[in-house]
RNA sequence: GCCGGCAUAGCUCAGCUGGUAGAGCAGCUGAUUUGUAAUCAGCAGGUCAUCGGUUCGAACCCGAUUGCCGGCUCCA
């Protein structure tokens, strides 16, 4: 079964957003939550009462409020005001919803009142700002929970009483509104359940979660490694890892054959007028690598003593020229299509390409392999024409679902990237976004996958259908894309001769069923726990002779699984067969295959299973055949 | 990039209010030859992230840098 979850509210488009009426089917567990906030601002302003509050909602597993306060709040504050957050608790205030005019507000803020346990002498800043941005037609609404007043259009529980049992969890920093022009406040995030069992199930569920975080699994299984002297973000894949990613790749290629693509190769870099071009350069110069300048061109500015802004102005100008790490393929892929005429008779022209990109992130956000600096897409381009569009996006959707079916991903969800039309970092005309956005809409219904609208998540040339899994701590990843572009064909003059012997301009397909190796793997080891099926493990299977005596016949087995193509080896350490089989299944080793005197008499198997352990004794050639089945179609555990 | 926290052996972690480092696992050596999640013993392993400061004396206090973690912002 497929589980559909939720995007976060502040992406969705303006009709998804939640109505006062739809905020009154909050949740139990929400009001719950949201509750708690209150609680949680009331314990601040006791302890210290010139905190100013922003907002406080309840989120996924929890809630937090936004405040500014002198004192930075830090861990070993949490146990001061969790006791008094208790206290309020046990004093079990009732919620009361109070209606209010908005010059009532307004005075209430100015006088410090709101967020507040009583009158301040400095007004309650956000909350004022909170208040302009009401619409006029809108009720305001304030909540009181003892001496505390807060502007708020709740719902809450009835009694602070009601809050069971919870938890500060981290203190973090957050721009007022998400906007970075804004002031930076402290963002202290706590969780709340109706029980103190749920509240502890919730902390064991996170210990587990952290076990299978693809940066300790990554570490521990010896799957890849990022080097400080190699640089951020930029991953080794050690390796067993390689091995995971050759086997994703070549079940890619078997799928893209089948389908029709064509296999190509570009270089990893290219000059900057080609990304003048598509529009990559400078509009998105921020997000890439400095461009490499030729020596003869560095030498000759040199001697001008040219300073770096004028360098980086001569750049933009085009004044002079360069070359840049590719943050993409598909220019690449736009010349591949360009260097001959083509016929109407020869689209679609799919090219497909395991291209590796490299893209300038912001250092606070790089991480393991979700969020890197250099990175490979299983990039493919499809040229066609606007008939050809339907078909060929419902193939790459069906490409899309295959792969994720296969690996057992279930828990994703399907968002249309649209463009934010407020903003300006988006190349072409009206005309052709809306043709492309109709055309995503018309696909994703024909196939009927639930999906939202999601403003301001568009490519820059294209909107696009996403899919989002959520990684163990639960923050959301862009895997598999498929976008429609009528930009950049006509950015590069792209054409082809129609029927009728006139020039036309192809549509391009941008699609990437994995997104790209590094954070699809980090996503796969993290869902798989480690436990990869037969066909993905960079071990298949550990051959342990019970003692020194069996070793020979160990080896036999042994080989016989190698010239099998089985990923093998033998465990020819002193140990007992208990810490042989231990350390196996520590490493996940899918097959254990312990030889003693007993199956060297009758040449057989005796077979243990990462999963089911010990599963009796097989002929050599019957587990062969039956672990080269498992492999050959793909079959989970 | 911004805010906050953290940094001790390959890994997981001890190290009281300042007196210049310890364990388990992994590794190496030897003994052991073992029947489905840990055989025993010995050895080796650290400029306590880096640099600077305070101090008679710094893993511990202060500052800077680098990296990691959690958020925010960004994400073609």
């Amino acid at each position: 079964m497929r589980h559909v979850y939720f995007p976060p509210l502040s992406k969705l488009m303006p009709e998804d957003r939640k109505s006062p009426e739809a905020r009154q089917q909050m949740t139990e567990i929400e009001r719950v939550r949201h509750s708690c906030a209150h609680v949680l601002a009331t314990a601040i302003l006791r302890i210290w009462p010139a905190a100013q509050f922003a907002a406080g909602p309840p989120v996924e597993n929890g809630f937090y409020y936004d405040l500014e306060l002198d004192h930075h709040i830090s861990p070993p504050d949490f146990e001061q005001i969790e006791a008094e957050m208790r206290k309020v608790i046990k004093e079990n205030q009732p919620f009361d919803r109070i209606v209010v005019s908005r010059n009532e507000a307004f005075e209430l803020a100015k006088e410090g009142r709101l967020g507040a346990l009583g009158p301040r002498a400095v007004p309650s800043k956000f909350k004022l700002d909170i208040l302009r941005g009401i619409p006029e037609d809108e009720e305001i609404s304030l909540y009181r929970n003892g001496d505390f007043t807060d502007l708020c259009a709740g719902p809450h529980v009835l009694r602070t009483g009601n809050i069971g049992a919870f938890k500060l969890t981290s203190i973090a920093s957050a721009y007022y509104k998400g906007d970075s022009n804004n002031p930076q406040l402290q963002r202290v995030y706590g969780t709340a359940f109706k029980t103190r069992t749920e509240l502890e199930q919730y902390f064991q569920q996170r210990e587990e979660a952290k076990k299978r975080d693809h940066r300790k699994l990554g570490r521990e299984l010896e799957l890849f490694h990022i080097d400080d002297e190699v640089g951020l973000g930029l991953v080794l894949w050690k390796p067993k890892g390689a091995i995971i990613r050759k086997e994703l790749q070549a079940f890619i290629s078997e799928e893209l054959r089948k389908q029709g693509y064509s296999e190509v190769f570009t270089p990893h870099i290219g000059k900057l007028a080609l990304f003048r071009t598509s529009g990559h350069y400078p509009y998105y110069r921020e997000s890439q690598f400095p461009p490499l300048i030729e020596p003869d061109t560095l030498a000759r500015l040199a001697e001008e003593d040219c300073s770096c802004a004028e360098l980086s102005n001569r750049l933009k100008g085009g004044e002079i020229d360069g070359y840049l790490l590719k943050p993409m393929n598909c220019p690449m892929h736009i010349k591949i299509y360009s260097s001959t005429p083509h016929s109407y008779r020869d689209l679609p022209i799919r090219l497909a390409e395991f291209g590796t990109v490299y893209r300038w992130e912001q250092s606070g956000e790089l991480g393991g392999m979700t969020r890197v600096r250099g990175f490979t897409q299983d990039d493919a381009h499809i040229f066609c024409t606007e008939d050809q569009v339907a078909t060929e996006l419902q193939g790459c959707l069906e490409l899309v679902l295959k792969v994720l079916g296969t690996l057992g991903m279930s828990s994703y969800r399907v968002r249309i990237g649209l463009r934010d039309t407020d903003s300006a970092k988006y190349v072409g005309t009206s005309a052709q976004w809306h043709r492309a956005e109709e055309a995503l809409r018309e696909t994703v219904k024909s196939i009927a996958i639930p999906c939202t609208e999601e403003r301001g998540e568009a490519a820059f040339y294209g909107p696009k259908i996403d899919f989002v899994v959520k990684d163990v701590i639960g923050r959301e990843w862009q895997l598999g894309t498929v976008q429609v572009d009528y930009n950049l064909p006509e950015r590069f003059g792209l054409s082809y001769i129609a029927a009728d012997n006139s020039p036309r301009r192809p549509v391009m397909i941008h699609r990437a069923p994995f997104g790209s190796l590094e954070r699809f793997c980090g996503v796969l080891i993290e869902h798989f726990a480690g436990n990869f099926p037969l066909w993905l493990a960079p071990e298949q299977a550990r051959v342990l002779p019970i003692s020194a005596r069996h070793e020979e016949y160990g080896r036999s087995i042994l080989k016989l699984l190698l010239d099998r193509q089985i990923r093998a080896t033998i465990d020819e350490s002193s140990d007992k067969i208990g810490a042989k089989i231990r350390l196996a299944q520590l490493e996940k080793v899918p097959y254990m295959l312990v030889l003693g005197a007993r199956e060297e008499q009758t040449g057989e198997i005796a077979v243990r299973s990462r999963k089911n352990g010990d599963e009796g004794a097989f002929s050599a050639p019957e587990f062969v055949e039956r672990i080269q089945m498992e492999v050959k179609e793909r079959q989970r555990d």
